[in-house]
DNA sequence: ATCAGCATGTAAGGCGTTACATGATTCA
DNA sequence: TGAATCATGTAACGCCTTACATGCTGAT
């Protein structure tokens, strides 16, 4: 029964930084972030809108200087006080759904070439993924001064360390389907 | 709007390998494959009703020597073409949700000792599933003739590459973090 | 003028978990 | 006798995705 929203926390975050409107939320979750959590509309704008009635967040109105509306969300101290209790929560769920680890595992229903296939796609998604991740680090290592890019530049470090030792894994696992 | 219930290929993948109930499916799924995978019963007896409506699967009593209703399920040759099929599907969806690298990216809102605290958390829980694995991947050795062993010990062998590298990036991250 | 992007939201429905309900067997 | 494990299933409910609905703005 306990909420298990993750959404939530993930709102929380990106606005402990700044003032967001959902669409910008949904920017954010795409960048970086989704090498490691994804998040759409469909569940953002029910969250903020849950969030506000239980005092997380606030809403306003951007200052129009133009004409388009624009809904402005900003932390406020119950929700970082949230924020803060998550982090110091023990408990984190990783949940991993590969698919394609999923297909080698059941691999043998088919011809081999049909695996060394799937490990090639899987190869060439997580090469240009990393080439991504690259760029992200350089440009967080231009900027050494902000206590949060060490946070960033880390997550990214994640990324590239896994990411290399999977297409290590590629280059072995086709060798040995090889023959 | 196309069905998208991952369950029933990993069922479908496990039935090509030999008859099981569904408190075996669970079993299995339980055990190595709960790396990569999950599942309950809640999912593993509607898919399994379901894969024997389409004609996937077909189920019978097991023999009862003893007394206990126990129900076998056996793949069909139309289980075993669809699960040749999602073998040659590109499509394959990795998603990951690792609530431990999102409370790394969002660190910023606590001091550095929480991060590293959560780092520990999650460098404790990977050295123990890593020993598992390398348990996994011996006993795997020990047998070499069978064609299967070869997808299941590459699995193995992915998670073992995956989770050394997390264990470097531990080390590091935690460097990091000291200063 | 048209298209991509900005911007907010709702509705339907699928997937899956947790908890519940039930009962037999095996082992200490 | 009692606990753990075997064994099958249902019910409630939550999360999230996809698709839909709407309309403005800015660039080509």
């Amino acid at each position: 029964m306990p909420k298990d929203r993750k959404i939530d926390v993930v709102i929380l975050g990106l606005l402990s930084h700044e003032d967001l409107t959902g669409y910008d939320i949904k920017k954010r979750i795409d960048g970086a972030i989704s090498f490691f959590w994804k998040g759409s509309f469909g569940s953002i704008y029910p969250s903020l809108t849950a969030m506000e009635s239980s005092g997380l967040v606030k809403k306003y109105k951007a200052d129009n200087s133009g004409n388009r509306e624009k809904i402005l969300y900003h932390i406020t101290d119950k929700g970082f006080d949230a924020l803060k209790a998550w982090l110091r929560d023990d408990m984190a769920s990783n949940e991993l759904k590969y698919e394609t680890v999923l297909k080698l595992y059941f691999g043998g229903a088919e011809e081999r070439p049909v695996t060394i296939h799937n490990i090639e796609l899987f190869e060439e998604k997580i090469r240009s993924d990393l080439e991504l991740l690259k760029i992200y680090k350089s440009n967080l290592e231009k900027v050494q001064d902000n206590e949060d890019h060490l946070y960033f530049l880390l997550t990214v470090m994640f990324g590239i360390d896994t990411y290399e030792a999977y297409l290590k894994w590629c280059t072995k696992a086709k060798k040995m389907l090889k023959q």
